[in-house]
DNA sequence: TACCAGGTCCTCG
DNA sequence: CGAGGACATGGT
């Protein structure tokens, strides 16, 4: 089969069209704080919206325990009192004290170092930590650790199905995308950040059909 | 009111 | 293994 579908010009189209996106929308300073706001939002954000993720993150900051030793003490209870507006909220305070735990006992506590194993055995580890699958998985390597992986989520399928180009999948997807493009982390944070942003400009024009009356 | 949002895990046949 | 369901809040 072919596929007629031109990723690098999809890219120039979307870029012009939505211009720079400058993900991951994080406002930590340094790299630790940074990469830690990056990984939990990245948690909070499965099948949510990400004004629902801001709500439980602005909670965490508003409550000083946004930093890796504070999240790592803070009861189950009380994480999911404070992540509660991202939905999922029980679910979601496993996740992220298990991925704690993780990066605790296996890196002492430090991103640099996690991020310092190569991408494809710490993509292993990070999918051996339960609630954390491949998007998410793919979207800390990407965003916070600046890997060169491409993040398949839904908006992602939706822009390809249309040109035939469906799989089963996840890896298949990514595959398909990484095989077609520079493989560079910027070029690939950039790519998957327009492709969410034409999607929620898409669903939105969806909900509320364009007016046909102009000015 | 109903449906959706930057998924993941578990169960059952 | 593949389909189906559970998990949950807030916005439109």
């Amino acid at each position: 089969m072919t596929h007629r579908i031109d990723l690098r010009r999809t890219y120039d189209r979307l870029y012009r069209q939505y211009g720079p996106q400058g993900w991951w929308p994080a406002t930590a300073c340094g790299y630790e704080a940074r990469c830690l706001e990056i990984c939990i939002g990245a948690i909070l954000t499965q099948h949510t919206n990400w004004a629902n993720v801001e709500k439980a993150l602005a909670n965490l900051r508003d409550a000083g325990v946004l930093t890796f030793p504070r999240l790592h003490a803070l009861p189950q209870r009380t994480l999911e009192r404070l992540i509660r507006p991202s939905g999922y909220y029980h679910q979601k305070a496993r996740t992220v004290r298990a991925f704690l735990a993780f990066v605790h006992s296996s890196y002492s506590a430090r991103f640099h170092r996690m991020f310092a194993q190569p991408s494809l055995a710490l993509r292993a580890e990070l999918l051996s930590v339960r609630g954390i699958g491949k998007e998410t998985a793919d979207s800390l390597l990407l965003y916070a650790g600046n890997k060169p992986i491409f993040v398949i989520d839904a908006y992602t399928k939706r822009l390809l199905a249309p040109h035939s180009i469906v799989f089963k999948e996840y890896d298949d997807y990514r595959t398909f995308i990484e095989r077609r493009l520079p493989r560079n982390a910027k070029y690939f944070q950039e790519y998957h950040a327009l492709i969410v942003a034409h999607g929620k400009n898409e669903s939105s024009q969806n909900r509320r059909p364009v007016s046909t009356r102009r000015r």
